[in-house]
DNA sequence: TTTTTAGTTCTGCAAATACAGAACTAAAAA
DNA sequence: TTTTTAGTTCTGTATTTGCAGAACTAAAAA
């Protein structure tokens, strides 16, 4: 029985993050997990800790935490003579998940793109603010990684 | 039985697009449509034009269609003499997802500060790199509105 | 050697989702 | 007045999802 606990601050982020990182396509219980490394003051947290503060199966645990794993949001470590197993968010899952999300938008203009493509009729209405928009898209992807270095730099300076 | 029809190019962009928008939460059916009238030649689709060639029943297409009106993304004209609707994508429903998901960015950055704040050990390394994560989003954030703004004087001139 | 620890993997099920089909409605046509 | 058109709304269900529980494994401890 560990002995990890949240405030109610904590769980009501936590749950608000739940549902955020379940609308971006994660189960459920990963996104709980995940939520709950993001918020707990604690750097790393058992298997056990997760377990029975989210009140999951040991198999919907294993699961979400390899998951985790394997798609780079969390890593783990041990202690020396301890086998158990230590989990803590990555540091860059945020940068990272911007990123993803960047990402995902410019497939969608790419995707855009080709839909405006194949439209016959390019003088209509409709297909005038599709341009428009498209273009807008591109000019906001693009200016994403100027902006970026832009970021990079005031931070070294 | 009406005669529309999609071309193969265009039945592979709308299942692209079909599956880009069940990733944004829309149900199939309604990705579908959305993708439908986005895709299509035609600037007005009927009822039954949507029916047909998507192969769906009169509830989920009746259901569809008015979440979509319900939602904004969709309008409906009638022609004199004719009872039937005629279905067309509003103009603003690129620009209108494209604002949502930055509004959700920034819903989602204002969750990241209320978690930084209730951090007790702010100096820990973790949190050092989540504060640092923070501030990127907010950058971003800003700077996004900042574009908009110049695309929006770009456009005028 | 047996037991315990720290998980993992497989199977099954409860709940949610997403749609079909049938019954219905209201306006227009015959 | 009856029938047709153009949908709408309600009910049922196949499919999918997300997880629990049980059986399992491999290493360490007793």
């Amino acid at each position: 029985m560990s002995e990890f606990t949240l405030s109610e601050k904590q769980k009501d982020l936590l749950e608000q993050l739940g549902v955020f990182l379940e609308s971006r396509g994660w189960q459920p219980a990963v996104g709980r997990i995940l939520g709950l490394l993001i918020i707990s003051e604690s750097e790393e947290l058992t298997f056990d800790d997760v377990r029975e503060t989210l009140h999951l199966s040991k198999s919907a645990t294993s699961t979400a935490l390899n998951l985790l794993l394997n798609t780079g949001k969390v890593e783990y470590f041990t202690k020396p003579g301890d086998r158990k197993r230590y989990f803590k968010v990555k540091k860059i899952v945020l940068k990272d998940m911007a990123y993803e999300e960047h990402k995902k938008r410019c497939t969608f203009t790419n995707l855009l793109k080709e839909v405006y493509a194949q439209k016959k009729n390019k003088e209509s209405a409709i297909c005038q603010s599709f341009k428009e928009a498209l273009d807008y898209f591109e000019f906001m992807n693009n200016e994403f990684f100027k902006l970026f270095k832009k970021w990079e730099s005031t931070k070294k300076s």
